[in-house]
DNA sequence: AGGATACTCGTACAGTGTACGAGTCCAGTC
DNA sequence: GACTGGACTCGTACACTGTACGAGTATCCT
């Protein structure tokens, strides 16, 4: 005699869609405002039935930064250099912070020793040795590149958020020059900026 | 009749030793462990009388990154240059992120334009002014080094805790000689190097 | 037919941030 | 002294979170 608990089934609900609605959350709420009830109404679904196909918050969290690092380009077109590669790395992982701005947070926060950033090292290791960079350099490339990337990313995309919502926090007391223009010119040319920088210097270093 | 609600004043009680109160919380259970109810009891004091000395949950965590952030080395010994200095920050926020690495995450995520990184940001274009470097350069600059700081002991706090931690967890199924090597080299050599790299870069190529 | 299995979800509990308002103290002023 | 107004403390309550438990139903296997 209850009302209509009637166990339909969904048919097209499973791990990959709860990741996918989850994200769309992510995207128009903002990374802190992800909870289970929020992607349970999304999918028209009870709250615990998501815990079918997913074990914890953490692991949905999970779920959607590999759902994130998987569209990174790292196809190899005939004769690309390393140099080159690298920055083809770092120029898909920019444009994929800027289609999300809001869910980058939880990439830069990712466990880097988790299947979904540790694969992703993975693939990236074998890019650059197809490339013809020595594996013992890896490490230390990547964390170099890797850590500005990913520093540089957190901050734009706040500022990119920050544009998009209230147009003046009442905290702005003091005029903030450096604040206005600051977000402003932290664009796309001082990341390419950073980006030679580094990928030169650790070519003529390391490699 | 009440049991003891009785008005007394907690003569050190303000809004200083409620921040240092929160980063000692952070410091032994780690950043997403910190609650206002913790933060009371560490204080013996109950839980809404935070609310008199912090307007929000926010604003005690910009006290904590503001705590965190004057420990930084910013004077200047004579004869000083301009890419000693740079390497003198970046150390210092090195040896900041290691004394409080449950706490960097928190430094990291931290809003660039609001009162305790925007300051910090100020003292830093003074500190580059006068050490001679062009001001309309700060923000390139700012953005590229601060970017690979933050992005790299992000990674090394992170490796720092984890080793403190449980030994293994039980998702490292696949042997993960890269996981175990990577935290491991990710040390000092490699952010001298890294530092090295974009200092020299950035002085090369915008001073 | 009967039973296992897969799936759904209502209810409940401990924990969070914080609004409200009742207390209790102290500094002034008459 | 008595009164008043503010500064301070904090108990209670509410809306929200993640998730444990177990009851319900649908489907497939024998």
């Amino acid at each position: 005699m209850s009302k209509d608990p009637r166990g339909n089934r969904h048919a097209h609900l499973n791990r990959d869609s709860i990741a996918r609605a989850a994200l769309a959350v992510v995207d128009r709420d903002g990374s802190e405002a992800l909870s289970l009830r929020k992607v349970a109404a999304e999918l028209g679904v009870g709250t615990m039935t998501l815990y079918h196909y997913v074990p914890s918050r953490e692991a949905l969290v999970a779920d959607i930064v590999a759902l994130l690092v998987v569209e990174m380009d790292l196809t190899i077109s005939s004769g690309l250099s390393w140099r080159d590669g690298a920055k083809q790395v770092g120029r898909s992982l920019r444009a994929m912070a800027l289609r999300h701005p809001r869910a980058f947070a939880l990439v830069a926060a990712a466990a880097s020793d988790k299947p979904p950033l540790l694969d992703f090292a993975r693939r990236l290791r074998d890019f650059y040795v197809a490339l013809g960079a020595p594996i013992e350099a890896f490490v230390e490339v990547w964390s170099v590149l890797d850590a500005f990337e990913t520093g540089f990313l957190l901050l734009e995309t706040q500022a990119v958020m920050r544009r998009s919502t209230a147009p003046h926090d009442e905290l702005d007391q003091g005029t903030s020059e450096l604040a206005d223009r600051m977000p402003a010119t932290l664009s796309e040319a001082a990341y390419e900026e950073g980006l030679e920088i580094i990928v030169g210097g650790l070519e003529r270093r390391l490699l």
